[in-house]
RNA sequence: GGCGGCGUAGCCAAGCGGCCUAAGGCGACGGUUUGCAAAACCGUUAUUCGUGGGUUCGAAUCCCACCGCCGCCUCCA
């Protein structure tokens, strides 16, 4: 059976057959740089990777670019709303770059524990202005776009196609208008290409028409275009992009190309948090770093990266997903069922007899690795796949209860964790430690245990006992003084 | 006002015309195990899919109406 995945522009769910036989090339909106990544930024981002992930199982060669969005746009096409990030940059104090970098480094940073791969490319918007302002021009020779007092709108009146991603009609938008006109368009549709920079405003670079700044629908096209050709296979990003960022990146480039500009659009759903859109206003905007650490009024504990990856997973990418502390505790057991699973079987692989692979076990493997890859093929449907992963474990404990099982049938079990869990799904890991992620803090309460333990010892007039917790530890690198005042500190050799 | 989505067990969620008397997870309950716990393991937990009609030999799955919820249409992933 064949990958089949929805397709936005035409509301099917479609074959999938790359431009380029083998390749593939794919081109996510990525974040803009002016904050920490966010709850949205963890179900669209681990939704996508687990894209690229089952392309490359599929065996294409895929090239991921995801790019890096460190100019903050306006808020909108008027004249009003402010540069998102040179207003973060005003109220920390600090250049728009550094605010730029900073962030960037933290969203990866996040990313990384979610496990979702690096793309192969993230480009920056504020490195590719000399390839935008080409695309402006491009348009303009083409007569798609005019000058007026500095900025340069595209007139979507010229490109007929426009609306056919969003199901849209310039007619329609007309009637229900309630962005403030700007009154330098000549139509409310159009969009900033380009806009004359106002003197206060930091980020701006010289062009044809004078110094300005990038419109923020330009990055994306020129670096899909750049990095990954004229056509792209699959343009992804969240489902409030499709209007009007991916409208506008479509009429763009397809008119400055006249050839197609994406093949497979596809759009992930949003998160809401206790059923309600997730916003800085409402008290419920969650950050992964607050996740992950447990730092925040709507959760009873931290939550484990790979927990949270689970979550996501559990429920199809173009279905919204609830974040509750529920939700997510219900997750974090889920999912350490799965590691505990996987543990305790590759433990179990070190003592296990050498022989042949048990047929019988073979043939379920095979069986639930069919289940599985027909699930993702299916527009991947996480929520199957990771079904399969239970089903494994049932047949994983029923190997673990026979005492004649092989190490070569554990090996054949924990290859498809490995190969499934692992490299397509991303929640089991390579390597499983007792230790927890905060070891210092873990290693202080133990040491006071211990060290509490010889104080009795030591009261009792026990001192083989005590020497012997002293000499024990020792072994372990610790070493226990005893100050004045029955003080024990510790401390490693 | 325009566009789109959703409503399946206590909770999350898959299924999208017959294999469904409906996956999987969490929770709960009963049992095995345990000094007691925890963990682990076994079992139970929706004859029914928001409500009411209709189409069909057959509907959770298609159509209509109604009720309820959510999102987008302004930057947002």
């Amino acid at each position: 059976m064949a990958f089949s995945i929805y397709n936005t522009l035409t509301r099917k769910t479609e074959t999938f057959e790359p431009v380029h036989e083998g390749r593939v090339g794919m081109y996510v909106c990525g974040p803009t740089v002016y904050g920490h990544a966010h709850l949205g930024h963890a179900k669209s981002y681990v939704s996508f990777d687990v894209l690229v992930r089952w392309l490359r199982y599929l065996g294409y060669d895929v090239t991921y670019v995801q790019n890096i969005t460190d100019v903050g746009h306006l808020t909108d096409d008027a004249d009003q709303g402010e540069d998102k990030l040179a207003k973060q940059a005003v109220r920390e104090k600090r250049h728009p770059m550094a605010i730029a970098e900073y962030y960037t480094a933290s969203y990866f940073a996040d990313m990384d524990q979610l496990n979702c791969l690096r793309p192969d490319i993230s480009p920056r918007a504020t490195g590719h202005i000399p390839e935008q302002i080409e695309l402006v021009q491009t348009l303009l020779d083409k007569g798609f776009a005019y000058v007026v007092n500095g900025s340069v709108y595209f007139d979507v009146a010229t490109f007929k196609d426009y609306g056919k991603l969003s199901g849209r009609n310039r007619e329609d938008m007309q009637a229900g208008a309630r962005v403030e006109v700007n009154a330098e368009k000549r139509n409310p549709a159009d969009f900033a290409l380009w806009k004359k920079a106002e003197p206060g405003h930091i980020m701006q670079w010289n062009s044809p028409w004078g110094r300005g700044y990038p419109g923020w629908h330009l990055e994306c096209s020129v670096m899909s275009m750049k990095y990954l050709g004229q056509t792209v296979d699959i343009h992804g990003g969240g489902i409030e992009n499709q209007f009007p960022h991916h409208e506008c990146e479509i009429a763009q480039s397809e008119a400055a190309n006249g050839v197609p500009f994406v093949k497979y659009w596809v759009h992930n759903n949003m998160v809401t948090v206790n059923g309600q859109k997730m916003g800085k206003s409402l008290g419920n905007f969650i950050l992964l770093k607050q996740l992950f650490q447990g730092d925040h009024e709507v959760l009873s504990r931290a939550y484990d990266p790979l927990a949270v990856r689970q979550l996501i997973l559990q429920s199809h990418y173009r279905s919204p997903i609830d974040f509750s502390d529920a939700a997510l505790t219900a997750a974090q057991s889920g999912y350490d069922k799965i590691a505990r699973s996987v543990m305790t079987l590759r433990n179990r692989k070190v003592t296990a007899l050498q022989g042949e692979v048990d047929q019988v076990v073979c043939v379920e493997l095979d069986r639930l690795q069919a289940k599985f890859e027909e699930a993702m093929n299916d527009d991947l449907n996480t929520s199957v796949a990771l079904s399969v992963l239970f089903e494994l474990i049932r047949l994983s404990v029923g190997q673990l209860e026979n005492d004649s099982a092989t190490v070569e049938t554990l090996d054949a079990i924990d290859n498809l964790f490995h190969r499934l869990g692992g490299n397509v799904l991303g929640v089991v890991k390579e390597q499983y430690t007792q230790a927890a992620e905060n070891d210092d803090e873990l290693l202080d309460h133990l040491m006071q245990l211990m060290i509490e333990q010889r104080q009795t010892a030591r009261k009792n007039k026990d001192f083989k006992a005590a020497d012997v917790f002293r000499d024990r530890l020792a072994e372990c690198g610790v070493i226990l003084e005893d100050k004045p005042g029955g003080i024990t500190t510790w401390r490693r050799k």
